[in-house]
DNA sequence: GTAGGACTTCGAGTGCACTCGAAGGCAAGC
DNA sequence: GCTTGCCTTCGAGTGCACTCGAAGTCCTAC
């Protein structure tokens, strides 16, 4: 693993970033090897190789090969591969993103539904959120009142 | 269901409580039925029957019966429930929500441990909670440029 | 030329958290 | 007294997302 794919990995893996918050076109945009074999995919994005031909196995991801019938990620499938670990981080189902990919295999005329997949899936983000900040509220409640009476 | 546990059962679900963030002292605190059938409780915090009686056959809740051999839940009971409910939200695993019931069965000499428990779900959630952030602001993105060239 | 290691496909196995269904008990209302 | 409906236990089934293992291929280094 190369310096450049060290940095590379913190800035996938980095949230919040400054101006563009992406991660799938930084991929593209910065000087990620366009050749990759897939135990170098995993070691980059951290997904597993046997997850990586798991989601090629059902669609999810297209992956050129070599003449000996080897994987060789190219940048565009690196950014496909981060893009679905976002979406599984925030536990979009598999099921749905195959449909989000099989719209874009469709062509521009389904970008409507694609938005509105994406919109509904923005949604649950932030129930998501909700729901998180509530059990955070709860246990830090019972973290600070520890010592206290409480047996829950 | 009455007009209180409807009031009560948006409370509990509400995750900005003004003061006490609180639910399951909430459910100890206000006028929730002190003898409550799984039904009713299965309406108050939207956990099925089914996982209810799962939780208890688990071993996460204790649940009073009457002369007949059925559940009755009380205050405490649906407290607890309540906040194995958070916990589960938040995504903390059904055997480490055992682990810390079986710790509270042991007594107050155990509380450490607990403590460390929950310190340490408090981090899952602050982890979980940045994730959940950083997909957020790939999505967004991603529906603020639609329209655009992307094919991802 | 051969050992090593990374790769391939395929089907099967795993773990988690429910979720369901069958068979029966019991109290209330008609 | 019988239907209705909510309750009981128990074991088995489901769905999701991986995860693994076996058997074989191919390139590299010695």
């Amino acid at each position: 693993m190369s310096v450049t794919t060290d940095r590379l990995r913190d800035l996938i893996h980095t949230t919040q970033g400054e101006l563009p918050p992406l991660t799938a076109e930084l991929v593209r945009d910065l000087e990620v090897p366009d050749r990759m074999a897939i135990a170098e995919v995993a070691a980059l994005t951290g997904v597993s190789a046997h997850t990586l031909r798991y989601y090629e196995r059902i669609g999810l991801v297209d992956v050129p090969r070599d003449a000996a019938g080897r994987r060789v990620y190219d940048r565009d499938a690196v950014g496909r591969v981060v893009f679905i670990t976002r979406l599984r981080d925030s536990d979009m189902p598999i099921a749905a993103i195959a449909r989000y990919v099989e719209l874009v295999k469709q062509g521009p005329e389904t970008e409507p539904e694609r938005l509105a997949l994406l919109e509904a899936h923005r949604e649950d983000i932030l129930h998501r959120l909700r729901d998180l900040q509530g059990a955070l509220a709860v246990v830090d409640y019972k973290i600070t009142t520890y010592g206290g009476a409480c047996g829950t």
